[in-house]
DNA sequence: CATTTATTGGACTACAGGTATAAAATAGTT
DNA sequence: AACTATTTTATACCTGTAGTCCAATAAATG
């Protein structure tokens, strides 16, 4: 990465982390960095889209500590999920940023792109929760996965705010999760609450950096060849079909994927498709990325 | 309540549903209300302390309602207890300010006070909701009760949040607070985990407008006095003991107490009874509001 | 060396929350 | 009715914010 704005990211997480994001003025940054306005303003777009490249820097070190902590390890392994879970908060810990992750909320219009992303994040994490309950848990909690997951994602969120506001001491992180783990680990009584297909399209991509997503996106458009068809919207029909031929082919252009994807996701809004979108969506940018970086 | 002062929330109100705190520029509230800035500050020293007023009457709303509901029922009914549950989301999805209740952190020393406030009344529901449990449920919750009632409530609440982010449509609330309590209506397979002691400090106070707070906090008090006077600490406890003799008294002298009880506050900040200090201060400044009413 | 690209730094806009104050309106009292 | 005290208004003002714009400068590139 250019070397301004790994300055720039630098000089913003340690203020975020000392004063709070909306208490940093973005004049501060840039003295931190030793960077001027401009410049900043070359990287980012704003003061949100600098805190979500932060973000999104912490979810890699989340993934990549966890794909550490699994190597050699069954995956059943309930000491490894634990530790798992725990790396989450020790890296917010870390970058003193969990209360930021907590609040999901805020309702303002004003940062309506951050509260997206941070919406993905945290559907991301109950998705991969409900996956490793089932991995840990086994058969017997694959129907109620997704509700255990969303019990255990609160009850461990809401406990460690509990004890910090409270205690004011360290949080016992660890001992918060078994005490989550421990809440779910009985028999569940009534049918299962939560669908699983609410969170088709927060499942993580296995493998991620290693494994082409060229593939992946090409297996997911196909996947949905029968019900775009049906859907007898001929624009939407021709995007498809067109991104489905660029990606079969040797060299796409990407320019003119880039263009056609742009009215492709218009196209999918408000269809039965509509769910679907942002998964492709994210496919995509993980394709144009790979490209970039070999080109 | 002043007129020009219920014109200003009720205007705010609308307002903050609308757009959002934040988003919602004081200017706006000055025009909605037919209202100068003057007046504005003269009521509100800052528009955080206008969103606390607002919240605070969505509290004693809630407590109404709740009340209302138990009428004439018997506390283990576990249908009222789930429609109290359920009151707070009405009243909030009716005022439209969940999304705020929820988002507790934000991490901005900007809005420390409103962040204080908003803990507060966290943490109280969740104490209530540890109490109903016990209510319902019976002996063998007792020892559960505020591990179970963590879980229930933060399962309540990511819940409701990722029905309304992943399905955009109404939330089936008195569903979701089913599910929720199904969660923990399983055999507690450990041995709990939160101390009941921890949430001491926001009892609410029972029955509260009809008894006497001054007994209340008189009650409080003189179970303190052993602790208080193991400490050792001169000033503190003479400041205790001045306090109830003047509770003990017909006509306490206010200003002499607004004063001692400052300083008793700040005395009992870092000893041992630093958890008890806010519930003492919420009982005194509900005594001298019950005061400040019969004047 | 010449051209392109990245960077600077400051001026500038627009808006926010909050303060200050003098004049006008209102309410309360004698 | 007259006087007083309080409330309200209207407006100007201060401080600080995010973000835009742009001409001048520096650095990288072929």
């Amino acid at each position: 990465m250019n070397k301004k704005k790994k300055q720039i990211i630098e000089a913003a997480q340690t203020l975020f982390i000392k004063k709070g994001f909306s208490a940093t003025p973005i004049q501060d940054i840039l003295e931190a960095a030793n960077v001027s306005k401009g410049t900043f303003y070359n990287y980012f777009s704003s003061k949100t889209e600098c805190l979500m490249a932060i973000l999104s820097f912490i979810k890699e070190e989340v993934i990549h500590d966890r794909h550490q902590l699994a190597l050699g390890k069954s995956s059943s392994d309930k000491e490894v999920f634990v530790k798992q879970i725990a790396a989450r908060f020790h890296i917010d810990k870390k970058h003193n940023l969990m209360a930021l992750f907590a609040s999901l909320a805020s309702s303002d219009t004003a940062h309506q792109e951050l509260k997206e992303f941070l919406n993905q994040q945290y559907l991301e994490e109950v998705t991969w929760m409900a996956e490793r309950i089932c991995d840990v848990f086994g058969a017997k909690k694959q129907k109620h996965a997704y509700d255990d997951a969303v019990t255990c994602f609160g009850t461990i969120h809401l406990t460690s705010k509990i004890l910090m506001d409270i205690n004011k001491t360290e949080i016992p992180i660890e001992e918060t999760i078994y005490f989550a783990l421990g809440q779910i680990e009985r028999a569940n009584l009534h049918p299962p609450f939560l669908q699983a297909d609410y969170f088709l399209p927060y499942h993580q991509i296995k493998d991620a950096g290693e494994q082409d997503s060229k593939i992946e996106l090409q297996q997911t458009l196909t996947a949905l060849n029968s019900k775009v068809d049906k859907l007898k919207n001929d624009k939407l029909t021709y995007y498809h079909h067109f991104l489905l031929e660029q990606l079969k082919s040797e060299n796409p252009n990407l320019f003119l994927m880039e263009s056609v994807m742009n009215s492709y996701q218009n196209a999918l809004l408000h269809t039965e498709l509509e769910d679907k979108r942002k998964y492709i969506q994210i496919l995509y940018t993980q394709f144009m990325e790979e490209k970039r970086e070999n080109s």
